[in-house]
DNA sequence: GGCTGCTACGTG
DNA sequence: ACGTAGCAGCCG
């Protein structure tokens, strides 16, 4: 990519359309070429739109004759250092992404917009030389202005925020700007600022969690895999890596998932490093905050960026570790546009820069499990619970032919009351929202289907809604059946809002707590929620998997899950390893305090060997097993699996297209004994906001092998195109629905 | 004849 | 992805 010659003055630009290949451009009028260099956004005429495009090379020459100049140049100083291009040049060849895209998805939306970064150039106060050579005693008649001149002095420029942290004037740097003692200038962006925390001091580090801390060299690459159980102090391992790595005058990176970045987290980190810039980058900040966030990141100036799934394409210029928290979760993958998992990254952007990358889990993914254990991974653990925390202890309970009382065995309902009367908190796990997920008619059996999927309508009472969970659709509730008009309805199976109903009379004296999507609109509103669970009260909390993840409730010590069978017979092959995940996830509630916590767990198939392994040995043993079954059944992460998805309105359509891609890609590679074709097959969810999905599954002994056969689809499938069919490459594709 | 809606095309 | 050109269908 370095360019060579004499003059170099044509613009090579990543313009973001899904095309995969570069745009050459002429330097926008008048423009000193000088000025000019790779990681700056320009305006690029395209195709009769105007679009904000990356700057990716300047080269002497270009295969096209004619070539129209770029507009205007928005950044004075590159955005993307050449790490991250050349970084984000790879995910686009790995992922098979137009590299336009990749650059879009990195850039926060303000500046996507073409908003120039200068806008968010911060302030600082620096000494002028004058200041510089002054005695320190000269101004011993002011003393704020004598203390404020000592602290750049110390500790360098400040930013305009920084000043007004420590509650220096503007009248005291007014005076010394006047006698000529300090100036402002124009900087790089500061974060913005994260509600202040009482400083917290570190905690003791046992044994386990130094030796893990010693395994990890900050100075080079190396990919470790943290296993460590529900309250072992994963946590305080990542903290103190970040520290060694702030210490080193590096950057921390800390990915955590959708859910896990909780305003409580962010104080938590921020309570332990009072005096570093801290970036958040996540969905809950405004246009312009994130923008800010991300240009902090960018400049180097902020000391830890913590983020989700998009923050591992932020530009980091002195990165010195990446931290994956709870690196089984499936947010780190995206589901649309560009495909790539962050988390897979994370390895690929710490062997780039020669950084650590510590993947941590109680539950780790097969994927960095089989990594672990075929030693291309370091496996590191934690094995005890920290401070007087035991494991809880598990119990099954059969519901088949029990007399149930919505959903609940007589006994679990008897546990959930004694609990409360001692004055402790149960959690009951219910994985899936609304009060049923199926209205039918007894009369004639009429079902409440969406019109635009394959699925059934979620009855939703209090809002008196039929549902759809996979596209927007709704409908207000019926109270006779459409076909038959019979007014004998019935709603099948519970959900969260169900079970409330029902613990709520059941338990009246205590406060019911639901969690769930249709109880917590914002991230805000999950902590209100919340805080009574927190004073420690007695109460009872019910909820989907947003229970599940992060929240230290140590007065939890029975926790119910009312269903555990849903993942033990679908149609995904993943579905037993994300089923073994949440269990263990959700047991975790229990007991993490100094009470002893217990767990019980409803089945209709309580013999299943896979639950009979997850419950008696652990995630563990559980996983190891899985891992056996995948590479008898040879699917990943013991090979490499990629899909080729098409939807469409007209079914036909999306399966003939994909039957020409399998027969371009066949001709290519025939299936062998290392390279299969499933397919095109069916998506799980068959149709979906009324287009018809289907896939061709290509798995293969060595990712290098799908490569060029997926290059070459590309390369045909983007020449061939029908306005109407949507088609997508989803490399370590993680969802088959 | 001219307006609207659909599709094919090309984007530097 | 999206703007534009080109052409079919239809009005009065």
């Amino acid at each position: 990519m370095a360019s060579d010659g004499a003059n170099p003055a044509i613009l090579r630009l990543a313009v973001p359309v899904p095309l995969r290949r570069l745009f050459d451009y002429l330097p926008p009028e008048g423009i000193d070429l000088s000025t000019l260099s790779p990681g700056q956004r320009l305006w690029v005429p395209f195709g009769g739109r105007k679009l904000v495009a990356v700057l990716v090379d300047m080269v002497p020459e270009s295969p096209l004759a004619q070539l129209k100049p770029a507009l205007e140049l928005i950044d004075s100083a590159p955005v993307f250092d050449g790490c991250c291009r050349d970084f984000l040049h790879w995910a686009a060849d790995y992922y098979q992404a137009p590299v336009g895209e990749l650059y879009a998805a990195a850039l926060p939306a303000a500046l996507r917009k073409g908003k120039p970064a200068d806008h968010w150039a911060e302030q600082w106060l620096q000494l002028t030389t004058e200041g510089k050579g002054l005695p320190e005693t000269a101004l011993s008649r002011a003393p704020k202005q004598q203390a404020l001149l000592q602290l750049l002095l110390e500790r360098g420029r400040q930013s305009r925020t920084q000043l007004k942290a420590l509650d220096h004037s503007t009248a005291t740097i007014r005076a010394l700007q006047d006698r000529g003692l300090v100036e402002w200038i124009a900087g790089p962006t500061v974060p913005p600022a994260i509600p202040a925390a009482e400083a917290t001091a570190p905690p003791e580090l046992n044994e386990e969690q130094r030796q893990v801390l010693d395994a990890i060299p900050v100075d080079r690459f190396s990919a470790s895999l943290l296993e460590g159980t529900t309250g072992s102090g994963k946590t305080e391992v990542y903290l103190r890596l970040m520290e060694q790595v702030l210490t080193g005058g590096k950057q921390a990176l800390l990915l955590v998932p959708e859910i896990g970045l909780t305003p409580q987290t962010l104080r938590r980190i921020a309570a332990r490093f009072p005096d570093r810039s801290i970036a958040a980058l996540h969905s809950g900040l405004a246009e312009g905050e994130r923008a800010q966030a991300w240009l902090s990141a960018a400049a180097g100036q902020a000391d830890i960026v913590i983020g989700t799934r998009s923050a591992i394409l932020t530009p980091l210029p002195r990165l010195g570790a990446v931290i994956v928290d709870e690196e089984h979760d499936g947010s780190f993958k995206q589901q649309d546009g560009v495909r790539y998992s962050a988390r897979d990254l994370a390895m690929v952007l710490g062997r780039n820069a020669g950084v650590p990358v510590l993947l941590g889990s109680a539950t780790p993914s097969l994927e960095s499990l089989h990594n672990a254990l075929s030693g291309r991974y370091q496996h590191l653990r934690l094995r005890q619970r920290a401070g007087n925390a035991r494991p809880p202890q598990i119990h099954l309970v059969p519901t088949l032919g029990q007399q149930l009382e919505e959903g609940f065995a007589p006994q679990v309902l008897r546990h959930i009351g004694e609990t409360l009367a001692r004055g402790e908190q149960a959690l009951v796990f219910i994985n899936r929202r609304g009060f049923a997920p199926a209205l039918t008619c007894d009369d004639c059996g009429w079902l409440a289907d969406c019109p635009h999927c394959s699925s059934k309508l979620t009855m939703h009472r209090r809002q008196r809604q039929l549902r759809c969970h996979h596209c927007d659709y709704r409908r207000s509730l019926v109270d006779s059946c459409p076909q038959c008009h019979s007014r004998s309805l019935s709603a099948l199976g519970g959900g969260t809002e169900r079970s409330e109903e029902l613990l709520a009379r059941r338990f009246a004296d205590y406060p019911v707590i639901r969690v769930d999507r249709d109880t917590t609109a914002s991230k805000q509103a999950l902590d209100r929620l919340l805080a009574p669970a927190r004073d420690g009260k007695p109460c009872l909390l019910l909820g989907t998997q947003m229970l599940a993840k992060g929240h230290h409730l140590p007065r939890v010590t029975l926790v119910v899950i009312q269903d555990a069978d849903g993942g033990l017979f679908s149609a995904d092959f993943r579905a037993p390893e994300r089923t073994g995940q949440l269990l263990e996830q959700v047991a975790g509630r229990a007991g993490r305090g100094d009470l002893p916590g217990r767990v019980l767990v409803q089945s209709r198939y309580p013999e299943h060997p896979l639950l009979q392994l997850l419950l008696e040995k652990g995630y563990g043993p559980f996983a190891r097993q899985l891992l056996r079954d995948r590479a008898v059944a040879q699917l990943p992460p013991l090979r490499a699996m990629a899909l080729v998805r098409a939807e469409c309105e007209e079914p036909r359509w999306a399966e003939e297209f994909l039957e020409t891609a399998r027969t371009q890609m066949q001709a290519l590679a025939p299936p062998s004994p290392q390279l299969s074709y499933l397919g095109p097959v069916p998506a799980l969810l068959e149709r979906k906001s009324g287009r018809f999905r289907f896939y061709v599954q290509i798995t293969a002994e060595k990712r290098g092998q799908l490569q060029p056969l997926l290059a070459r689809l590309c390369q045909w499938a983007e020449g061939n195109r029908n306005r109407r069919l949507r088609w997508a490459v989803d490399m370590d594709a993680q969802e088959l629905s």
